[in-house]
DNA sequence: GCCGTTTTCGGCCCGACTGTTTTCAGTCG
């Protein structure tokens, strides 16, 4: 089992805990060593092994021993009882909007509801209205809950939901009484996935701005609206909420709405042990006096922090890193100098090499690897040994008409056979400039062929990178299951570079293993796959995968010089 | 269930909004 599937049973657990009605700090404790465990970059599997668990923050004597039972026997008797007594189609109808674990347990216990099915037969019944504490109203808004939930598919991707929210920023910004629109929530930490947009406006008129807000017509539906908070489902299914503040406290009203919640609660607790309490509008001073916030930085700097960039505020040990001023200097889109992994008109790619490297060259890069695809993904147009070789033609033409600005170079993006074998012989890869591998097919193989077939693709002399390591899509297929200690530990060894790619529906690797990776000393670069020139654009989401990781430009190869790249991949310094 | 420059026991972030309530519980972020 790997560190999701592990949190994933930890999660559960909360949720049926909290069904039965546990102590509520006994259910965050499951919560919280589940988002631990899933954010730790080490495998727990090693870490059990290993006798360590306990060093995953969260995990005391008492989980770290049911994680054991869970690998070693595949069971966990605690897990196993706890299903028994509680209907696990339950779980689903925590996730409507507006049940949580009090409602779901008594439509249980007292209407008999098992399933979010049940609950809409329920409530299209009139059954609802005639439990204690819910009228006609509640019931109606489960129903719309339920109506919206079916709509929805889960989280929305980032490069869908960040264009989305930029849009929304554009038209708040020209709307009267805004005085500042910023974003907030998980879309300005980066994450891979988002669960709603997050809004964050300044101003002296919360009532013009939240109506405002409420009237654009891509508001589908208002959830709930206050005097300075709004809550709305968009045209397309996304979510979004926007909270309104003084321009005076605005500093910890936009870090309350970034979050994460943990971060936030592990910030609030270091206020109060200062004898503070903190909230979105301010702090709150012993003697009841308040210290209003307008720089988001001074929140930070009240407590004895530095600013925490917000893809790092995750707890996971960013706080420790702001105390002790150890926060690493993170690589930004401006520090990146070329682009390793990008295709043209040759393979399935939609622009010449010239027009490719004169969109790169806009950008403000200095170097481009052409690398299209290998001669057996047919579907993609793999180029033929020939192909390849006349492709050469092409670039040093273009490169002619590129004079100084750009560097173009030839590489590939080789398939990785079943087998381990590379799609080209060992005589062509050495003609190529940079030879990135990458699997494409055959992803479902068992771990140690997995494994196998990647070592074998690093510890080919001429493969200087693994183009997405692990083959995932976001919110899609599973990736390759992968023994990554093993993968990372051999990257080290052969000098192969490991790659984030940028694009939204892959970003592979993901920020805990580009962590892990970066930690163990691999080189890692920051790459769009474009396939296209628009699509150099995408870098953005790479750099956020990136800081996510906590890397800095030493970290990611192609914010380097490109001799000091060539020269490192060629086994010097 | 976890955890400790207040603690090995007794705490565990803080506030907005809704609906059903006459003062609050539940949910959410």
């Amino acid at each position: 089992m790997d560190n999701r599937e592990v949190a994933a049973v930890f999660d559960r657990i909360a949720d049926l805990l909290e069904i039965q009605g546990e102590a509520v700090y006994r259910v965050n404790a499951y919560r919280r060593a589940a988002e631990s465990i899933r954010s730790t970059s080490e495998e727990v599997a090693a870490m059990a092994t290993a006798g360590r668990l306990q060093q995953i923050p969260g995990v005391g004597e008492a989980i770290a021993s049911k994680i054991d039972e869970l690998l070693s026997s595949g069971r966990m008797a605690f897990y196993d009882k706890l299903v028994a007594a509680v209907p696990e189609g339950l779980i689903g109808v925590l996730e409507i909007q507006d049940v949580g674990p009090k409602k779901a347990a008594r439509f249980w216990k007292e209407l008999g509801v098992t399933s979010v099915d049940d609950l809409e037969a329920a409530a299209r019944a009139g059954k609802l209205r005639g439990l204690a504490g819910m009228g006609e109203k509640s019931e109606t808004r489960i129903l719309v809950s339920i109506e919206a939930y079916r709509r929805r598919s889960g989280r929305a991707s980032i490069g869908v939901a960040l264009p989305s929210a930029e849009r929304l920023l554009v038209k708040l910004r020209g709307m009267p009484g805004v005085r500042q629109a910023e974003l907030g929530g998980s879309l300005r930490r980066w994450r891979e996935t988002i669960g709603d947009i997050d809004l964050v406006i300044a101003s002296d008129d919360s009532a013009l701005v939240v109506g405002g807000f409420a009237a654009l017509p891509e508001v589908r539906r208002v959830r709930s609206q206050g005097e300075t908070k709004v809550s709305v489902e968009l045209e397309g299914g996304l979510q979004a909420q926007l909270w309104v503040h003084p321009v005076e406290r605005f500093g910890t009203a936009w870090q309350y709405a970034t979050g994460s919640q943990a971060h936030n609660v592990r910030l609030r607790e270091r206020a109060q042990a200062m004898g503070l309490s903190l909230s979105e509008h301010g702090f709150r001073q012993p003697d009841g006096g308040e210290l209003l916030i307008a720089q988001e930085q001074h929140a930070y700097n009240v407590l004895g922090l530095a600013w925490v960039p917000p893809e790092l505020r995750e707890d996971r040990g960013e706080m420790q890193a702001a105390e002790a001023g150890a926060l690493p200097v993170l690589v930004t889109e401006a520090d990146l100098r070329g682009e390793l992994h990008a295709h043209s008109n040759w393979s399935d790619g939609g622009a010449t090499i010239l027009e490719m490297a004169e969109a790169a060259s806009e950008l403000g890069l200095t170097y481009l690897v052409i690398s299209d695809h290998s001669q057996s993904l047919g579907v993609a147009g793999g180029l033929s040994v020939d192909r390849l070789r006349a492709q050469r033609q092409e670039i040093d033409q273009a490169q002619r008409r590129l004079g100084s600005r750009l560097r173009l170079l030839q590489g590939a993006e080789v398939e990785i056979l079943a087998d381990g074998r590379l799609d080209y012989p060992d005589a062509v890869l050495s003609e190529l400039d940079l030879v990135t591998a990458s699997l494409h097919s055959s992803l479902r193989q068992s771990r140690p062929q997995a494994t196998a077939r990647l070592l074998a693709a690093m510890r080919n002399p001429h493969v200087d990178m693994i183009g997405h390591p692990t083959g995932r899509m976001v919110e899609g297929r599973e990736g390759a299951d992968l023994d990554l200690e093993e993968v990372f530990r051999v990257a080290l060894e052969t000098r192969t570079m490991l790659e984030i790619n940028a694009h939204p529906d892959r970003l592979d690797l993901n920020d805990v293993h580009a962590r892990r990776a970066s930690e163990l000393g691999c080189l890692l670069a920051i790459n769009t796959d474009a396939h296209r020139p628009s699509d150099l654009l995408l870098r953005r989401f790479g750099v956020g995968v990136a800081r996510r990781a906590w890397l800095g430009p030493p970290q990611v190869a192609n914010a380097w010089p490109l001799d000091d790249l060539l020269a490192w991949l060629s086994g010097g310094a």
